[in-house]
DNA sequence: GGCCAGGCTAGCA
DNA sequence: TGCTAGCATGGC
């Protein structure tokens, strides 16, 4: 079955394609970059789902194809719809941002770089806030790296029409694992410690990670940072990628503070009080700002000759 | 080979 | 309250 969403113009799905091919080499999210196509399985209703989403139309006139079974009922049909519009930001009017910095002489270049280029977000708390974990004092390619293992380890892998989907591992999946299989896959030990620990405070129902939806962003930081292994960076993380959260300055980040330092010209590593400075006339556009100056860290490097 | 990664905790003053 | 050593390992 197939419906189709109007996301709010501008929108680049393609940008947005290419960011999301180029973490790890997993199973779980599948692009065809000829064809304009994402494809992925999430649990819907306690079993795995395949959807698929597909541009037509143009940046200023886009139109997104959601192609997923016909067995769903139509509460999960609504489900899905309403998660595919949070992944893909669809309706975040990103023409307010652009106008409100139209003459911002460090942030209008950016917007004109990653015109249409919205936040493409996670389908699922646990799993965002498993690979931020994942993330935390690593590069990024290693942390894809252990991600993928995790994955290997302990996701569902389902096969449909000769292709392979992994679905990421759930937090009961994760529960019963022991620190030392994630020691085997070169998790540090406090990490192994923080993922499984935290997969284990949900699976017990200790922790309602779905009450965080209808909390405000400082609420959720202060109902998270208890947590164990879990600190202000990385609820910030999660309000940015898996929540869509539009205000979010995780000020402290090592990306976000290369970025402002290669976007304003600087000559030395800002602080994270310097960006804070910074980012004073950023609201409420924060997050938007914080992932353009990310994307500009991620444009492919000139490849040198010799 | 040394420093840096899209940090956090625990221990100390 | 504020500071910092230690963690743990790949990338460059």
């Amino acid at each position: 079955m197939i419906k189709v969403i109007k996301p709010v113009s501008p929108f680049d799905f393609s940008k947005m394609l290419r960011r999301v091919s180029s973490a790890g080499k997993n199973n779980i999210v599948h692009v065809d970059m000829d064809n304009q196509t994402y494809k992925r399985m999430v649990h819907l209703a306690n079993r795995p789902v395949l959807f698929q989403v597909k541009a037509i139309g143009s940046i200023d006139e886009p139109e997104l194809e959601v192609e997923f079974p016909e067995t769903l009922s139509q509460r999960e049909q609504d489900e899905l719809l309403v998660m595919v519009k949070r992944m893909f930001s669809t309706d975040i009017d990103i023409k307010q941002f652009y106008s409100q910095f139209s003459d911002h002489r460090y942030i209008a270049p950016l917007i004109s770089d990653f015109y249409g280029v919205r936040l493409v977000t996670d389908p699922d708390l646990f799993e965002s806030m498993v690979k931020i974990i994942t993330g935390q004092q690593v590069n990024l390619t290693f942390a894809a790296v252990l991600i993928d293992r995790l994955i290997d380890l302990a996701g569902e892998h389902i096969e449909h029409e000769s292709e392979t989907f992994s679905v990421f591992p759930t937090a009961e999946n994760m529960a019963s694992l022991e620190y030392g299989q994630l020691r085997e896959l070169q998790f540090s030990q406090r990490k192994a410690e923080y993922i499984i620990d935290f997969a284990r405070l949900i699976a017990s129902g200790t922790l309602d990670v779905n009450s965080l939806w209808a909390k405000s962003d400082e609420e959720v930081i202060s109902s998270l940072l208890p947590i164990r292994g879990i600190g202000r960076w990385t609820i910030e993380c999660l309000l940015i990628f898996a929540m869509g959260r539009t205000n979010v300055l995780p000020a402290a980040d090592i990306g976000l503070r290369n970025g402002v330092r290669k976007a304003w010209g600087l000559e030395y590593q800002p602080s994270e009080e310097d960006v804070r400075r910074l980012a004073e006339d950023w609201a409420p556009w924060n997050t938007y700002i914080t992932y353009y100056l990310w994307e500009s860290l991620a444009v492919e490097p000139v490849i040198k000759e010799g």
